[in-house]
DNA sequence: TATTGCCACATTGTTCAACAATCTATAGGG
DNA sequence: CCCTATAGATTGTTGAACAATGTGGCAATA
């Protein structure tokens, strides 16, 4: 096997490249929540030393898609409850936060937004919920740059990525996200009618709704499926 | 010189432990911004290994108190006012989100507040102001600590480990944090009569009157001392 | 049978040395 | 004075080695 040292044909490092690898994997859900990411297997799966794993590992833990325990590895973090009602009160708080410190509106920060959303819609016409998923989270992201402000957009890409991982604990996107398309809509409607404040109202509202329903979704698992839940997703080891 | 490996005696890693040791001195300004951190001449000081030592820089990186310039190293950043206007902005919202978002307040956590406000007066009074900057960082992080939400007090974390490169930029730090310890108290007063609304109100202003303060210190900063500034502060390196 | 203690094994933590790739500064030519 | 090329210094990455820890099995015991 021919292996590349040093320069690698980009302007990402290795670590860089390695970390993107994992994170789609990750994020679209081929490493289950509970998977432990074997040092000596993926060193040989991704053709990179363990020095370089490690710090790919580093650039992951940094967003949350995996933790570390010392002396025992990363793993892919199952979130629970406690996990999901963290995560969305961090999201009211920016993102509402975000709308209502808004003074003035860029219209040509909507237009990525009104990409999104009818992406969303194309996308949940055809079925495919990942990219439905998808394009919801960018609209959010959306959201958060009309501050133009790095660290508040930083800090939602985490929770966003973060946020994912809750989706693969609880199953059935479809019915979880196809109502969402509609209020992001919705939401859209109202800032370009510069109603800034009742988007932002709405906006609370509709995390509170969906992070009720996720919580909905987290007890009837657990009520229906402990025994399958435990069957497929903990304790797994990622080859 | 005998090389620890292995087992370092606690429960931290090494480079936890580096990082520490790195974090204080850049926190302390012992280290002022602009500031390269070799990684030669640091891994012949600390008694670490590269791998070790480029460890510990991602996790000062992680909380912004260190930058990372691909192929050129790790350097102390320098914060200029559009960080300043960013890091306030955050502050402001995730700050008086939390308070705006109490719906009850447990009175055991409202304690560490006033042992923050009380260290922060006699550490003034004493004309310690490096302490009296840590005590005041303190008492807004047990601020945030109302919501007993993890991922909203590391995003404050980081947000205050930033804020204290912005003072080392500036100088003078006892004329801009005398008179908000008596507005801690304030706040402290208003939350302990249950006054939440009231409180988060009076934080907004809070963190606008520094912010403005902030950049007005840059401003005549920038117009009385660049010269004296070049001198002192680029183009660093740490021994 | 259930529990405890011990030991071997697998995995992670850390170090070291070497080389590749890149950046920076300097010197020389136009 | 500006541009380019080269040399030196620094970071990026690798591979191997050993130390320390966590895990699971096995035997001895109650």
């Amino acid at each position: 096997m021919v292996r590349m040292t040093g320069w690698n044909g980009s302007n990402e490092s290795t670590a860089e490249r390695i970390a993107n690898v994992l994170r789609q994997q990750i994020t679209e859900g081929d490493v289950p929540p509970g998977t432990q990411l074997s040092e000596e297997r993926l060193v040989a799966r991704l053709g990179v030393s363990r020095n370089t794993l490690r710090e790919a590992f580093r650039l992951l833990t940094h967003d949350g898609l995996l933790v570390h325990h010392h002396n025992r590895g990363v793993f892919v973090p199952v979130l629970d409850e406690a996990d999901l009602v963290d995560l969305y009160r961090l999201r009211r708080i920016v993102e509402c936060g975000v709308l209502r410190s808004l003074t003035g509106l860029d219209p040509n920060l909507l237009l990525p937004l009104r990409v999104e959303v009818e992406a969303a819609e194309s996308a949940a016409s055809r079925g495919e919920w990942d990219e439905v998923v998808t394009a919801n989270m960018r609209f959010h992201q959306g959201l958060v740059r009309l501050t133009e402000s790095r660290r508040i957009q930083d800090t939602t890409r985490r929770v966003l990525a973060e946020l994912r991982l809750v989706f693969h604990v609880v199953s059935n996107p479809e019915v979880l996200h196809e109502r969402y398309v509609r209020r992001n809509r919705a939401l859209l409607d109202l800032l370009e009618a510069g109603k800034i404040a009742q988007a932002a109202d709405e906006l609370e509202q509709y995390l509170r709704d969906a992070e009720e329903e996720l919580l909905d979704a987290y007890r009837t698992m657990r009520r229906v499926g402990s025994a399958e839940y435990a069957r497929t997703s903990v304790a797994g080891e990622m080859r």
